[in-house]
DNA sequence: AGCATCTTGTCAAGTGTTCAACAAAAACCT
DNA sequence: AGGTTTTTGTTGAACACTTGACAAGATGCT
């Protein structure tokens, strides 16, 4: 068993920095989208990603993967949107295992509502306190990190499987 | 009511990139502390502020201001601590109201002994990725972020208050 | 075809967090 | 002093998430 890298005064500040700014950041966004609009922020990206699929309907394993949840996060989370009239669920028509999260109306419009809010808080609290360069470096860095736990940046940025 | 600031193409990547990345780190972190010390990755920094304080034992409410924790999450947490017999509450010789939780010698040693495998995981998902520069810049981003978020980011970075 | 294996989505139970309400003590007024 | 207000910490209920088990259907193998 070798010496652990421990690590430096430098570094454990820039770590306390980072844990702090990341926690404060999601916290911000979390209470702003369950003030504005009654939902976690988890939530809401559910309804952003099926906005943005085809017949505005996704198979709910990609939906999991897309939103970085497990798959029994996503169905229950499915199911309160249900029970909001959010979303429904439907048979997949090429699987008889599957089944499709359609964002209804009411979800949709629940998603325009809360948007600007949304972007505004989003702005206010990761790009507006950043110069270009660091957006830049920043952007740049989540690659490097998430490359090194096997996922592939561009699938992400760009948001496709 | 003016127009939203909605984000560019290329904005909406950074942000994407930012979510995964912070994400996915803190959920490696968590799953390494619970598989390696039985206790969530919050759990472990309350056993950290407490090793480092006078007496190993901190008032609550200080306790929950530095682990960026609401009283009740803390009180949660540390009556959890406490079946564990990894920390203690005792009365606060200044303040009736008051309590101090105390770090035990079997939660120092516990403490001790997830220590290494905390810090890899540390390391492997926030250093070992990023050039020297890229940490610079992440640092002072996030303390560009906390600043706008009114938190003091030399408070933050030396562990004070 | 038949049989094993993997995938899909759900559910129940256990864990952790938030929210609101609360009691006790301190701090702050005049 | 007496009365309001604030601070401190806990509690119970509701909520969100994780884990492991599960059934139904797809896929692969021979």
């Amino acid at each position: 068993m070798t010496e652990p890298r421990w690590l430096q005064d430098n570094e454990k500040s820039t770590w306390r920095l980072y844990l702090s700014a990341t926690r404060l950041v999601e916290e911000a966004l979390d209470r702003q989208m369950r003030e504005d609009a009654g939902i976690p922020h988890s939530y809401y990206e559910i309804l952003v990603h099926l906005s943005g699929a085809e017949d505005r309907s996704m198979r709910m394993t990609e939906l999991a993967n897309r939103t970085l949840s497990s798959k029994s996060r996503l169905s229950h989370a499915v199911a309160k949107l249900e029970a909001l009239g959010w979303a429904q669920r439907a048979a997949c028509a090429t699987d008889k295992r599957g089944q499709v999260a359609v964002l209804t109306d009411d979800g949709m419009a629940a998603l325009v509502e809360a948007a600007p809010g949304h972007v505004e808080e989003v702005r206010q609290r990761l790009f507006d306190p950043l110069t270009a360069e660091e957006q830049d470096v920043r952007a740049r860095a989540c690659r490097n990190i998430l490359s090194a736990m096997g996922e592939d940046p561009d699938r992400i940025a760009a948001d496709i499987d």
